[in-house]
DNA sequence: GTTGTTATTGAGAACGCATCTCATTATATA
DNA sequence: TATATAATGAGATGCGTTCTCAATAACAAC
């Protein structure tokens, strides 16, 4: 089984780029993330540990990142992009809570079939997709309905 | 048979806001747009016009046009958002050609159902969503394969 | 291990989209 | 017509992201 920080090598390896230290932290440090996460906590985490890294470092390594299949772009949270680890899981879409942020993930297997099919229709070739979902979360609605009252 | 002039001039009337001839001319600018515009085009289309109005203004006036239901966000091109006219329009998703950046429409009710049907299962109250797949259309697919022989 | 080539790094400047400030002006209502 | 208040324009500001460039580190060849 090839662990994440392999397969980072690997893509580096035959871009003919170099593993550095400050990578190897980067990766580590994502990996560390369960949800979702954007640049500047990256950058908070690292800082916390100890190593500070520059925001530039982390900032060029997402765009390797993102090709070698570690991690997606996942929503943009007011207006910062928000990345998540994809490495070894499912893909899956998003509902998203505009009232208090938080993320339900989902999949629906029948939805990913008719989306193969919309593409066949079209003759499109899909590389990959995004469905986000936004409105008001259990919680959150209820809030809403008690303020109205 | 309302007009989007008199939806937006009624949802402004009922906020207390106002009706000013500004945002009369973004309205109607906005309306001449049949694909997707940000912000920049809309301030150059009216510049072109002999109409000034200050990009400020035109960036005021956007939440208002979200929020009437004039207008949606659509998709974020290189780092600017991106919106569209949907007025008396029926919704629809998008399939992105990541080459020549065609924009594909399409609307599959089994689909919209499904997503409702999610939002159920988790006790999400949905506001909108947004559901783009990226890939390659038709004619660069084929383009693709021609220059890998 | 040493050397040479080349990618990478850090710090801050620069960039660009979007928002805010504030004095002036326009709108709607009485 | 008067009055209250929202809206406007121009430019400053904010903020996430990218760029610059000199110094450094990684890797391959020897």
């Amino acid at each position: 089984m090839i662990t994440a920080e392999q397969k980072f090598e690997e893509f580096l390896k035959i871009k003919e780029l170099k593993y550095t230290s400050e990578r190897k932290l980067i990766v580590k440090t994502i990996l560390s993330f369960h949800k979702h996460f954007n640049v500047e906590e990256v950058f908070e985490k690292l800082r916390k540990q100890g190593n500070h890294i520059s925001r530039a470092t982390i900032y060029r390594a997402i765009p390797l990142l993102l090709k070698s299949g570690l991690i997606s772009e996942a929503l943009r949270c007011q207006d910062k992009i928000s990345y998540e680890n994809i490495f070894n899981k499912k893909h899956h879409d998003h509902l998203l809570c505009v009232k208090c942020g938080k993320i339900i993930e989902f999949y629906n297997e029948k939805i990913e079939k008719l989306q193969e099919e919309v593409c066949r229709q079209h003759n499109f070739v899909p590389i990959e997709h995004r469905l986000g979902i936004k409105g008001y979360c259990e919680d959150c609605y209820k809030k809403i309905k008690e303020e109205k009252k």
